[in-house]
DNA sequence: AAGGTGACTAACA
DNA sequence: ATGTTAGCCACCT
């Protein structure tokens, strides 16, 4: 496993419940803000047993990324709809309100302060 | 070592 | 406002 899909992983799991991050947003707290798609591939990657939330990891329009994979899309939307989130349901996807359930940083200040 | 790939994004038409 | 196109970065062949 590489250093940075570790990190990725690290990330992904401080996504509080109940939150989303964006793959965007978890590349640019690695210090790599255009590392967006790496970050996607680093989720691919995931072992099965892992206890990474990467449910709670959209894209930045707030929609389902995946296709197919080990885990359909609805997977996703399942467990994002079990922690409360709302998901939307539209003829081309699955989408959720950011505005309302992205992720903010503030949130890393409360659980590793300077 | 070099080129191709993709769970992404932002910019354009 | 939707549909394409071109960068991006780490990984794989």
């Amino acid at each position: 496993m590489s250093d940075w899909y570790t990190r990725v992983y690290e990330m992904v799991k401080k996504v509080p419940h109940g939150s989303v991050a964006t793959y965007g947003q978890i590349a640019a707290l690695l210090s790599s803000p255009r590392a967006a798609r790496t970050v996607g591939t680093a989720l691919r990657h995931l072992p099965e047993g892992s206890d990474v939330p990467w449910h709670r990891v959209i894209n930045s329009t707030g929609a389902i990324s995946i296709q197919n994979f080990d885990h359909p899309a609805e997977e996703q939307v399942n467990l994002l709809m079990a922690e409360g989130i709302v998901v939307k349901r539209s003829d081309l996807g699955y989408a959720v309100d950011l505005s309302k359930y992205l992720w903010r940083k503030e949130t890393i200040d409360r659980e590793r302060p300077l």
